[in-house]
DNA sequence: CGGATGACCGCAATCGTTTGCAGACTAGGC
DNA sequence: GCCTAGTCTGCAAACGATTGCGGTCATCCG
């Protein structure tokens, strides 16, 4: 690979002019900025970013870390994440914990050697576990909340409240929650939205189904019990649960809507693949990743590698700085029930006999 | 952040010894390792990566380039390619090409820079842009064959003989193939693959159907013109569009299977959550992953940084290096039909009236 | 007791960039 | 014609690690 003495050698200047040419266009002079970008052109020389790291004290790099990438939820993070990133010219690590946070905890000390920053996907472990393992570097926490670490996260409680207000609308009077993981941020927050909904709606009680997994699988014994407790409809605490939810009640010869209404949360794209379609909670999974980038490069202060440094030379006082600094340490992000064809008005004994 | 230094000064050594203690841990004395494996957790000393990446001329990072995140196929792709190169030490930047063959080039420049070697998934671009955006880089393709590069394939033909010949046994004569993109190579491959299996089966025959888009909705049109074609079966270029035929097909009141069988091509986790679950050529996700990391690593050599360099000093005869030069240039994983529900023997009018 | 052997350690060069500083040269004003 | 200011360029010192080479001991053998 050729390099930076290689490029001055052949355009017959020294390595600093090069180097000038490259990343301060106006430090030198228009013939030899374009002698250089020239015969850097004919050479492919790339900059070594090793090198430019370790002089500069920056690497450019942010770090990712997700519990699972095979989740649509966080593929889809991931993927915002990536593209904005790379849109202010930094790039990437991303790291998958497989769901364990003592890897996770791992990951965040082997990743932080190489990056500027971190976000945090809707992380495993404990709070006082994070806290200590992110002593010291910059993060942002996406879809969780610790300590007053900088955080970008949904309206849970919201949505939480949206689903129970349609299925009151709708007519039902005690509908199920199925909670996710026991110790599950997100759930928590989801979980106590819905018995604050269930306070503030009159004529509407939430009963609470305990812990399951949040895949397919978990979804039939929350199916079981959400017949057993004789609620009339019942929200799932992600998406795939209520599929799951809505298979077991289809082989139990349970018609879903008229006999049982489910409402998931997420809105992956295969909500919309099944039949009946379902009715769920959008959560603005791009929106999240990007928020935590932006955030993120907030906190790391402007000089981005996007655009080259360049304007005024040397006096240190760039007015033009663009306003990322506005970003505020906290965000959180709408969400908005997308109603399809798993929810509607329940047939009740009462209502098919009356 | 501690480096090299700091850990020297505090443990009464020098920088020399730090850095072998940590590396080299046969080279330095039982005691004085101890004092500076206890001095740098003390300090909570992480190496800086592009210091060593500098000296070293190895980043210890590979890239990989994927066309589209948010596919199952690749996230499993992805996920694997991670876990496969963590498990040696190395990490991944991953970029995600939109399936967009000029940012795809773009990004093998850009990423290129920081990486020891790349994977490229699927690429789009065309043959010969890919040649030159990879010359003297060393990469290895996955799912795809280009030139003599080292590559990672499945066998197409076979899954699509596979599926013919389930088929067959079934009792079909006339199978539709809707095929995916125009340009994509493995379709090319499965495309191939059934008119050969045609070839080689008695009394079945394949009618060919257009080029479809590679999604849920790209199974629309496929599904028409199926009915159309008078196949009583059709096999789809993946699961998404096998899915999205499907789907069309109950609009219209057609039953699958009894009317029309229908096989993916993926197993997708979706395909088992559908009803009639969905009978696929499984197409090892994670062992395409993990074998394109084998066989890059195979390529960059053996040292690794999983494990710290050791053993017999300086000798430069290491007899132990991990037979990983073993590993062939083209790899072909084999793939499995993997029955369910959505294929059964027709129900023609004859066998009806019969 | 002398010399050789080998284990352990430190000096200093090196990787490829960026960047403070200063030199060279030009232009312009008096 | 001289001095100043300004533009452009080059020198050399960093950044933090790895590693060839040589030096200092202790140990052991004869």
């Amino acid at each position: 690979m050729a390099n930076v003495r290689d490029v001055a050698l052949r355009a017959g200047v020294s390595i600093s002019t090069v180097s000038r040419a490259l990343s301060a266009p106006s430090m030198v002079s228009e013939a030899t900025r374009l002698k250089v970008l020239e015969v850097a052109r004919e050479l492919d020389y790339q900059p070594n970013a090793a090198a430019r790291g370790l002089r500069v004290g920056r690497t450019n790099n942010i770090g990712l870390l997700i519990p699972d990438l095979e989740n649509p939820f966080f593929a889809s993070v991931t993927k915002a994440v990536h593209s904005r990133a790379r849109a202010s010219g930094i790039s990437v690590f991303a790291a998958d914990s497989d769901e364990d946070p003592a890897q996770e905890l791992d990951l965040i000390r082997n990743l932080s050697a190489q990056v500027d920053g971190l976000v945090l996907a809707s992380p495993r472990a404990s709070d006082s576990d994070i806290l200590d393992a992110v002593e010291g570097k910059t993060v942002v926490l996406l879809n969780r909340q610790v300590g007053d670490l900088p955080t970008i996260t949904i309206d849970n409680a919201d949505g939480a409240f949206q689903a129970v207000n349609h299925l009151r609308a709708l007519g039902h009077h005690t509908v199920a929650y199925a909670s996710g993981p026991a110790h599950s941020w997100s759930g928590e927050q989801r979980r106590a939205g819905m018995v604050a909904a269930a306070a503030r709606i009159d004529g509407v009680e939430v009963v609470q189904l305990g812990n399951f997994q949040p895949y397919f699988s978990g979804g039939y014994p929350a199916a079981d019990l959400a017949v057993a407790s004789g609620a009339t409809a019942v929200i799932a605490y992600n998406d795939l649960m209520a599929l799951g939810i809505i298979d077991r009640l289809r082989n139990r010869g349970i018609t879903v809507p008229d006999e049982m209404s489910v409402v998931g949360f997420d809105d992956v794209a295969v909500a919309t693949l099944v039949s009946p379609a379902l009715t769920t909670v959008r959560i603005p999974r791009a929106g999240l990743g990007r928020g935590a980038v932006d955030l993120l490069l907030s906190l790391l202060g402007t000089p981005r590698d996007g655009t080259p440094r360049d304007g005024t030379p040397r006096d240190g006082a760039r007015a033009d700085v663009p306003s990322r600094a506005a970003v505020p340490a906290h965000t959180q992000l709408p969400v908005e029930l997308v109603v399809r064809s798993s929810t509607s008005v329940p047939v009740t004994p009462t209502s098919t006999t009356g």
